[in-house]
DNA sequence: GCTTACAGAATGAATGTTCATTCCAGTATA
DNA sequence: TATACTGGAATGAACATTCATTCTGTAAGC
C-alpha cells in the first residue's frame, strides 16, 4: 500500500467512524483499526485528531463545491440559478450520507464554531457561490433585503433538516419532492 | 439550603455550564463546583449524568411551551397564528440564550436522535401546537401540501441559525427583522 | 543473482490525563 | 443519640499520544 493510498485509508476510516458514532465515539484506536493500520501510523500522516479532523472536514467540503460547480452556469436568471444549487446541495447531501453526516457534526462542534467565526468575520477565503447569488439578486431587487446571513438561514436552515430525516429515514425524499421543497425556499426568499 | 433549592442549583449550573462550553465540556466536578456542592451530592438528586442532561431538556421545554403558549390563541386565523408563534419561539431564544443553546447542544448529540426518533414514530406525546396548525392549514388549502417533516423544517430550520446567529452576535436581530425573518418563513410555507 | 546493511516506516504496549461514579468520614438534623 | 445528608478524595475506565522495538524495501558489495 503506497504512502498516499494509506493516508486516503486512513481518512476514509475517520470520515465513516466519526459521521456514524460523532467525534466522541471515535478513538483514534478505532479509526486505526477500521484503516487497517496500527494506532501510532496515525500520527504518522496527522500531527494529532484535531489535525486529521479539520483536514477531512477542508477535503469534504473541496468535493461538494467541485460536485456543485460542476452543474453550475452564472448566467441564468437568479430564480433558476437557486433551484439548481438548492436541488444540487440537497442531492448530494442524499448520495453522500457519510459526508453530510460528517459535516453536521463538524459544524455542531466546538471544530465548526471556530469555522464559522472565521468565515463570517471574512478572515477566511470563500469561494462561494450562494454570496454572489444573495447579492446579484438583492440589487435586482428579485431576493427580499435582509442581511446575508438570514438569507442563508432561509436557504440552508430547511435544506439540513430535510437532508437529515432522509437520511436518518424520517422521511423519503423522491426528485419531486426535492425540487418542491428547494422552491418552497425560493418562496421565503423572493420578494 | 433547602432539598428542592439544592436540586435548582444544580440544575442552574449544569445549564450554564453545558450551554457555554458543551455537554463534553462539562464535568460533573465543575457542575458541582459552580452549584456550590460536592460533586457526590449530584448523585443523590440524579442517578447519572444522563438522567441530570434529559430531566434538564425537559424542564426547559416545558418553560418554553408555556411562554410561547401564554399569549397564543387557536381560533385567530392560521397565518396570524403562524407569525405569532414563530416569534414568540424566535423572542423566547433570544430571551434566554443559555437555553437556546443548550436545546442546539442536545438535538445535535446522541440524547437528541434519540429524542428525536420516539418523537417522529409517535411514542412520545406531543402537545404540539405547530402540528394542529399545519394540518389544519393543510387542510384549509392554506398550507402546502408537504409531510409534516418538510413544514417543520421550512419553519424551524431557518430560526434556529438566525437565533445562534444573533446570540453569537454575528448578527443583531431587532423586532422588526425578527418580524420579517418570520413572515419570509411563513412565504416559504404557504400556498 | 544473492546476501547484508541500513533508513525510514509501522507497530502497539505503556503512559499520563481526564473524567464519571463510588465511598466513607465527618456534619447536620431529628 | 440515631439517622440522613454532604463533600470531596479515591477508584477505575476510556482515551490520546508516545516511543522502544520490529519490520520492509532498497541498494551496495560480492
Amino acid at each position: 500500500m503506497s504512502k498516499a493510498e494509506k493516508r486516503d485509508e486512513i481518512v476514509r476510516a475517520a470520515l465513516e467512524i466519526i459521521a456514524e458514532h460523532g467525534f466522541h465515539g471515535a478513538p483514534m484506536a478505532m479509526i486505526a483499526e477500521k484503516a487497517g493500520v496500527g494506532a501510532g501510523t496515525i500520527y504518522r500522516y496527522f500531527e494529532n485528531k484535531d489535525v486529521l479532523i479539520n483536514e477531512l472536514y477542508r477535503e469534504l467540503e473541496d468535493r461538494i463545491y467541485a460536485a456543485v460547480l460542476a452543474g453550475y452556469s452564472s448566467d441564468k436568471p437568479i430564480r433558476e440559478r437557486f433551484i439548481y444549487l438548492g436541488t444540487a446541495v440537497l442531492g448530494y447531501f442524499i448520495a453522500n450520507p457519510l459526508d453530510f453526516r460528517y459535516l453536521e457534526q463538524f459544524h455542531n462542534s466546538p471544530y465548526g464554531m471556530a469555522y464559522r467565526r472565521d468565515r463570517i468575520s471574512g478572515k477566511k477565503e470563500d469561494r462561494d457561490m450562494y454570496r454572489e447569488l444573495f447579492e446579484e439578486g438583492v440589487a435586482q431587487q428579485v431576493i427580499k433585503d435582509f442581511p446575508l446571513v438570514v438569507l442563508f438561514a432561509l436557504t440552508f436552515g430547511p435544506i439540513l433538516p430535510v437532508a437529515r430525516d432522509h437520511i436518518l429515514n424520517f422521511i423519503v425524499l423522491d426528485d419531486d419532492l426535492i425540487l418542491r421543497t428547494i422552491e418552497a425556499c425560493w418562496d421565503g426568499v423572493k420578494r
